[in-house]
Order: structure tokens, then sequence, then C-alpha cells
DNA sequence: GTCTATAATTCGATAGAC
DNA sequence: GTCTATCGAATTATAGAC
């Protein structure tokens, strides 16, 4: 979505990201984008056609981000706990590189209307059974405990749906390699067979 | 705040906040609720001073809940390993007994007004701190491994806020105790010392 | 407690000139 | 690309009768 044709394009949906992190997507007006970015309302539809397509973009441009390196670990000969490490690893680099696109995509994917709706929920189930698909090989195989998968899936989700804070507004000395590195320690050493 | 005084306004709180959790407060409009509730616009006026009012009942209305346990695990005599595992399990309670709340704490408390969204954040800023201070204690006493603080606690806050998925519409076969019993392995085999 | 009616405002989106 | 002007719809909330 936001290909960066022009500065003043990209610095539309950059700006408008950030006014529609702090507001929220339902309290943002058209009227607001347009105060922040100097101009009337009338000129935001000059970059985009509704303001439902505005949050669809962002959403689901970081959703496939996710996807894709997911699957590229999936497709990998790498075992099973080797797959944990890069998912958790691709996970907080994305979060790192485009932290209010996940926020967004944490805090407004509800407001998205059908069937976009649907579809994100729907991509979203799918993701998750990928990582539980992972965890459930790496107990076959003897290098995680036996836990209750769902359970499991969706805690380690959590782990990595909340790194965005890091990433806005600087609240954080931690890098993100060394976030890995601590989060992955915390999760393992949970997860691994003794 | 919903006080069972009667069966008519028990009705009409519960199901407000169901309505509220399946569209999203900003989403959910008066006439919304009126017609779950087979009644006219107007009438939701009997029971609520404004839409506002609504969402900060029921929020500050779990939020004092969560504190309330957090304060009394403090004040016990427990080791903090025992406090930790205390607050895992309330975290827990609280949330399959009210778990449509709970959604709005997570999902809305974005949607609460100044000066209430203030107090809010700071609320759960101070319960977060005395989950820190806990987890602090315990890695002085030996307890718990060596990890960044904030992002320990985070983890540990993002592994318990998700549970109320659980409790809503019947998706686990788990009770309270066997989710305790697995996110508590989970989160202390990854955090204890060896 | 329930209704009808309506005030007062806000919002997304479009038309058309420059 | 930017502006003025405006439409039409939706929304919160209140007044007042039954």
């Amino acid at each position: 979505m936001q290909m960066r044709k022009s500065n003043k394009r990209a610095l539309f949906f950059e700006e408008t990201l950030k006014l529609i992190y702090e507001k929220g997507f339902k309290a943002t007006t058209i009227r607001d984008i347009a105060d922040r970015l100097n101009f009337k309302e009338a000129n935001v539809y000059n970059y985009v056609d509704s303001k439902q397509a505005l949050l669809e973009g962002y959403i689901f441009d970081i959703q496939n981000e996710f996807h894709t390196a997911m699957n590229h670990i999936i497709d990998s000969t790498y075992l099973p706990n080797e797959k944990l490490r890069l998912v958790i690893s691709s996970y907080i680099q994305i979060t790192s590189k485009r932290p209010y696109e996940q926020a967004l995509f944490m805090n407004d994917w509800r407001n998205l209307k059908e069937p976009r709706l649907q579809e994100f929920i729907n991509s979203r189930k799918a993701y998750e059974e990928k990582l539980k698909t992972i965890i459930e090989a790496g107990v076959s195989q003897g290098q995680f405990r036996v836990l209750n998968l769902t359970l499991t899936t969706q805690t380690i989700m959590a782990a990595l749906r909340w790194l965005y804070i890091l990433y806005i507004g600087q609240k954080t000395n931690l890098n993100p390699i060394e976030v890995e590195k601590q989060l992955t320690d915390f999760i393992f050493t949970g997860i691994h067979n003794e």
C-alpha cells in the first residue's frame, strides 16, 4: 500500500498512521487527518478512496509481511525448535521496523468491515495454525514439553504481540536483537523438554 | 456499578456489555443497545446518564477487582515465587468470572476520555509496577532468573491478558484450574533459577 | 418505564472553481 | 493539488406526553 512514489504521498501515509494510532481509527476523523497535514478535508481524498480503505491498507500490508516470513520458515528444512526461534526472530524484526502498523493490527482490526473483516480473521487464524503445527512437531520429536497446544500457541502469540510498545516513543534501551535473546530465553526455557 | 437491584437492570447491563464487546464501544450506538433490549433509544437513559459513563462503569469495576486481589497478595507474607503464583491464579479467576468486562478492559480502554483515561493508565501502570516489584524481589532472593525486568513483567502480563477469549463462547474444555496449572508451568519453568 | 419527536452536532464524502 | 461549499446521513441526548 504505502508505496513511496513521492515524498508527499509517503508523508501522508506516515502521519495518518501515527494519528490513527494515537486516537484510534473510529475516533480519528477525516478532518483530523487533514489538520495533521495542514490542508483541508477534501484533500484527503487525493490519497485514498475512503476512510475504510486507509485502515485496510495498513492492516493487510503488515499481515502479509508476517505471513511471508512465516511461510519461508515453514518451507525450510530447519527442525521445529529452530523454526520457533525463527518465528520469534522474524516477528520481532517486523514489529521493530513497523511498530505503528503492528499497533493498528492489534488495536483496530475490529473496525474492518465485511468481507475484509472475515478475511483478516481467517488470515490471523492461519498464522496461528502454522505456529501451532511447528509446536506440535516439536512435541512429537521430543524437543518441547507436552503442554496444551492451543494454550501454548496463544501464549507465545500474546508474548509477541505487545512488543510494538517497545518501539513506539523509544520506551526501551533494548535493541531488537537483545529483545529476541531475552524473549527466546523466556519462552524456550519454559517450553523445551527438561 | 452493575449492582443487581432488579432483574431488568441486571439484564440491561449484561446485554449491553456483550453488545459492546461484539461491536466495539465506538461502533455501538445507543440505538443498537435499545434494539438489543427491545425498546426505544430514549429508554437507555433510564439506566445510565451517558454512553461514556457506561464504558467507565465496566472498565473501572473490573480494574478495581484486579487491584484488590493484587493488594491482598502484596500484603501477605508469602515469598515472591508464591506471590507470583497467586497473581496468576487471581488473574485467571477474575477473568474466567468476568470475561466480557476483561475484553472491554483490553479492547476499549482507549475510548475513555480525560480525566478518566489518565486515571485508567495510571492504575494499570501501578498494577504492573506491583508485579514488577514481586519479580524483582524474587530475583534478589535467587528464586527467579536474571532477566530484563520490564520485558519479563510485560510478557507475563501479556500472557494473562488474552485469556478472556477462552471464556467467551466456550472455546475451550480447559477449566480455570487447569489453565492456571498450564500457564504457571509455562511461565515458571521459563523464569525460575535453574 | 415506554413512547414520539426533535434539537444539536458531527462526520464521510462529493462537486466544482482555481 | 488545494480550496470553498454543501449534502445527506448518523449519532448523542433531551423534552414531554402517556
